[in-house]
DNA sequence: ATTCCACTTGTTAACGTTTTCATCGAAGGG
DNA sequence: CCCTTCGATGAAAACGTTAACAAGTGGAAT
């Protein structure tokens, strides 16, 4: 291994010239910065992370923790991570704890210990409960935790225009697939819709679940909606969606026909199933983007107060959801939705 | 924050004391470890990974480098990594070059830097043109180069039932999507189904390409597959075979009936979509565990010579195959395959 | 001409850990 | 009873880097 000691000797200077050099290049003398960065090129210098982590304090790492990468909304979110990441130097570990919260706040604890700063995203163990965080720098999406900083979609205004979607389609009876109960989604969406229903005594929501955010979650979760005597669905998420809309149409209905099914994330699935999924659409990357921007700027000024980014949200309508066919349809009270995605105000 | 130091003042002994009771607690009195533990405990120390790092030379962190983070594959290949790799007690720094080579040798740099082994995934630059990788340790997931490990799946035993199949079913045209030029499993596949050509001498093999391993991808090579006249496609991952899908269906022809299509890795995808997609199938959680021990492995003894390991893969039968409609269909020279997966041999 | 300041470079301590070497005491064999 | 040996512990060096401080040079201002 070359270090800053070889480049110094080749250059013939010491070694604290190389370090300036290199890390700020106009505190030396042009001729000796030139030689300096020469020969750090010619000896093929790396600096060495460790030892300048252990001099500088910090790692320049940040932590990723999902609770599932292989559903497209977190790998997605792990994509925007990783691009502002690299643009910013850092690299970041990715740790995944397949939604068991006891491993989550393992990965948790082992991360806090070897990186400047944590993203968390859609926690499901009770992060308040530990003591696993301590005062280090913590940047939470979708979900929001005392006066931490947090990321998420504006899923209130997502849920409320798919709502709003189905009552206009004519559905009075709709059943909502919840999520995991630690889920701070879960819980603002489904305020979000009981304050709709208040508005419209017709509308009558059942909660059911919560089940799991998985593909088999809403196969579960199938026999329980149709059993509500609901005429449309709305899931938890996309994967939770095709799971239900799969298992539905298993069992001999069809789908929107007999049942409208709506999603959340809008994941790259949704345009692969058939029929094609109703979904509330973010910009997920985008999410993870500026998660990585918070959780550096907290790392720069931990003191900083912590914020709420609420990202816009919306509904893109698909195949998947319809007008009841067994009753009969009364005239939409507002006029349908445009079939193209309409941003939403945040 | 709280260093050995602080321990070893708590408990009364050297920082050498105490280092030794939480490396090697034999080699201390069992009066002065349960003291040096307890004052650790009580402290709440955590060993600073960079001084660690620094001092043994390694860094007890591995790095991960994927062309598609949102690919199914490669997430789960990823969740097999980051299972072992959390049970050795090292960490994960996760890469991904969305399918760029520029940016994949530049990841790569980074990830030599600070970590002490990398495990490349199919990669799509040409990594022996560059010195990137040095002597650094490194194993190859779907990739063999030179005499570095490497982890695949036997996916020419896979592609040569899929073709099996297909002829068995009355296919005598058929395309094959490839992916990427630089993809080693490409390059395996094309060769496997060229040798069952030969010894099929009535089998017409198309290949395609290059396309994108992407929906759009899949969805691109829709036109060129129906106009090559074949009656069946193997397309190089689900992804693609699914977007080749949605696109013929959305061009009014039918699945499996006018256009059979298969794909490879049997993603959660094949089951979600439908027509279900036929798929070879293989443990793609254990290609990641074992790649991860064979890279754990070669840093422990890095002259240790570089082995391929080949995992087995097998044909699963969906709804996505069928007879060709538009020929008689001559009867089967072998009988077709049973409709459960039959693991293959290695 | 003297003083002072700006600019450039070198010396050295420090970050937290592991490890080598030395030291000290006790136990055991002669 | 002395010498050896071994077990337990401490002191200190080293890993590669950065930054605080020191010191040297030159020129400009007085």
């Amino acid at each position: 291994m070359v270090t800053i000691k070889d480049v110094a000797g080749a250059a013939g200077v010491s070694i604290a010239t190389v370090s300036r050099a290199l890390a700020d290049p106009d505190r030396v003398a042009a001729a000796t910065r030139d030689r300096v960065l020469a020969a750090a090129d010619a000896l093929g210098y790396t600096p060495n992370r460790a030892a300048r982590g252990l001099r500088a304090g910090r790692t320049n790492a940040i932590g990723l923790l999902v609770p599932d990468l292989t559903n497209p909304y977190f790998a997605v979110v792990a994509r925007g991570v990783s691009q502002r990441a690299r643009s910013h130097g850092v690299a970041v570990f990715v740790a995944d704890s397949e939604e068991d919260p006891a491993a989550e706040v393992d990965l948790l604890r082992g991360l806090v210990g070897q990186t400047d700063g944590v993203l968390l995203c859609s926690p499901r163990a009770l992060i308040r409960d530990t003591d696993v965080l301590g005062a280090h720098p913590a940047v939470f999406v979708n979900h929001a935790l005392d006066a931490a900083p947090s990321v998420a979609l504006d899923d209130v205004a997502g849920a409320v225009a798919a709502l709003e979607h189905l009552r206009s389609l004519g559905h009075r009876s709709i059943a909502y697939v919840a999520g995991p109960t630690t889920s701070w989604s879960d819980a603002r969406r489904r305020d979000a819709l009981q304050a709709v229903a208040e508005r419209h005594p017709e509308l009558e929501i059942h909660v059911l679940g919560p089940y799991p955010p998985t593909v088999e979650g809403g196969s579960a979760a199938a026999g329980v909606v149709i059993a509500s005597g609901a005429t449309a669905a709305l899931a938890f998420n996309d994967t939770v969606a095709v799971g239900l809309m799969r298992r539905v149409i298993a069992l001999g209905l069809r789908v929107p026909h007999d049942l409208s099914v709506a999603g959340f994330d809008d994941t790259y699935l949704t345009t692969l199933v058939t029929p094609a999924l109703t979904s509330v659409h973010g910009d997920v990357t985008e999410v993870g983007r500026r998660a990585t921007d918070l959780l550096l700027d907290r790392i720069e000024r931990p003191d900083a107060p912590g914020e709420l980014v609420l990202l816009p949200s919306w509904l893109v309508q698909r195949d998947s959801t319809a007008p009841p066919l067994s009753r009969l349809v009364p005239a939409p009270t507002t006029s349908p939705a445009p079939a193209e995605p309409t941003p939403g105000a945040p």
